[in-house]
DNA sequence: AAAATAGTGTCTTTTAGACAATATGCG
DNA sequence: CGCATATTGTCTAAAAGACACTATTTT
């Protein structure tokens, strides 16, 4: 930018382009045993009434991180529930936000026991919706959301297998056909999104909002297709259909044991034992995570044999 | 931000913070078996004189990967060279640039047969310097580059276990043997990365130069200690010293020949044969990278047998 | 007792790793 | 030939996976 030499040149910030920085976020959720993220419905243009990741604009003295907390917890009353945060990407094309030239740093975490989200102070909604409804296309998010929900599936699909991220999803103490129940469940609601592009981004176009700010429409198919909405503890029932041709299958419970168990440091006991569910059944013992940060060997889901 | 009902609060960008966007750049290569990255010295304050990673503002219309192509081109004439890009993440501490407030999106790749880097447009100087030389503390990067280049060393050790990317460091033809002795270096060079925090970043405070745009001192330390200037072909010295404490055991030919072979795709027969090097040995078969994306199996690198 | 869930044992197949043996070039 | 490197073979130990069996609860 400057010669060779020149040795008092003051940077100027006005010289370059001024950018606004957002931060989105991926919070993951098993909720019936299905694979579920938090989303909200958009009160302002652009996408009015669109579900989108929350998130929103950094400010001026803030931590990338400690923003995308304090979005989160402004847009769905989810605090410290959520665990620590990590990086997912960062998304930056121009034409991603017809407003102003915006890159925004996506976010993605894991909760468990989430209250049952709030509208934020802008009387957003927010709720956790299954993966396969975006997945299957009946749900397209505003922005290039779609693209990095795509990423973060993806990331979270591999990240539990080599990572003791999974006990996340469980309580404090949990037993280890939780922890397996929590595996088959990502995996069986991600496995289709490894390889392939199966979510179609909604073109970054400006669109102008059609109707009221929530579009009873939309709300009510998500609510059909997935999510009971008000019952605190929803029956057992898996209410979200499995993806078309997911040919996933369980863990073994058996071998599941014994290889969780041979991990050292995975999986801390705590000598108790649970109640076991009303269905009766041998009581399980209970665990705590242990404090290792990788899986030595991984968990793998079983793959299935193809041709040959 | 708005309340609910208002329909027509148009966007205003002033009310956001502005922020500067830069893009910086971990290029990996192997010389001489031994890992490098691609680093530059600032011609410019804050840090004048310190190693840096390549990279600098992304402009007005300009995709962030692009931005980065860009700056690699400009400061380091290294073009197609350098394969495709990845993201590896984003730094925003509110501190990190004293000039104003930034956030930098750091990309890493691998490149293969670099021509010697020249200094860019602004005559920066620009080179190869080994991983091991940063992490014994000899060297210490500008802004938080050292915390990035540990991050992208984490990455890159991780990630060519289970992908294809160490081909990338060999030509388009190689040999089992030169992508064997590609995968030798990176762990090598690597190992000691994957769970400590071996690198201390400087201080994010600004700092006045203290001499010339090119401290001679840092330039002949780092020469003595690793590269050689000028040799277009350096001898087959392996002149940077391993880490100290390094218990990294190279890999078995024989089962690593097994090993890559058996993953279907990995590696594409062309029936040709290299000629042996000069100190002779059989001829080996040559191979071009398959279209694969992962491997599975995944190569690990022999886990040293610790107490027990 | 029957059903349900937790946990253990056992057997078979596959894989990983150490290391020997052979192949093919060079001087 | 003797050396160096490439490639294949062999044997052993460890891991993965299928699946049967035992244990402990509820109805």
């Amino acid at each position: 930018m400057y010669a060779l030499g020149v040795t008092d040149s003051p940077h100027n910030p006005a010289d370059y382009p001024p950018f606004g920085v957002t931060v989105d976020l991926v919070i993951f959720s098993i909720i019936n045993k299905s694979l579920r993220i938090l989303l909200i419905q958009r009160d302002e243009p652009p996408f009015l009434g669109k579900w989108a990741l929350p998130g929103g604009f950094v400010l001026k003295d803030e931590n990338l991180e400690q923003a995308a907390r304090r979005e989160l917890a402004e847009e769905t009353s989810i605090g410290k529930e959520a665990g620590p945060l990590e990086q997912l990407g960062t998304y930056g094309h121009p034409d991603r936000d017809p407003r102003q030239r915006v890159v925004t740093v996506a976010y993605w975490g894991i909760a468990h026991d989430l209250p049952e989200p709030q509208g934020g102070s802008d009387a957003r909604y927010a709720e956790h919706v299954p993966v396969a409804e975006v997945a299957s296309g009946n749900i397209r998010l505003a922005f290039d959301h779609n693209k990095i929900l795509t990423d973060a599936i993806r990331r979270i699909h591999h990240k539990i297998s080599y990572t003791p991220l999974a006990t996340r999803f469980c309580a404090k103490e949990f037993t280890i056909s939780e922890l397996r129940s929590a595996y088959d469940a990502i995996w069986q609601d991600t496995i289709e999104f490894t390889n392939l592009e199966n979510i179609k981004p909604i073109p970054a176009t400006f669109e102008q909002p059609k109707l009221s700010l929530v579009t009873p429409d939309l709300k009510m198919k998500y609510q059909i297709a997935s999510a009971p909405p008000k019952v605190a503890n929803p029956p057992a029932l898996t209410l979200a259909k499995p993806i078309k041709g997911s040919d996933y299958t369980k863990l073994d419970t058996g071998n599941f044991q014994r290889s969780v168990l041979q991990i050292e440091g995975f999986l801390q006991s705590t000598g108790k034992k649970s109640s076991p569910s009303a269905s009766g059944g041998r009581p399980a013992e209970l665990y705590t995570a242990g404090d290792i940060k990788e899986l030595t060997p991984p968990i793998h889901p079983k793959t299935p044999k193809p041709k040959k």
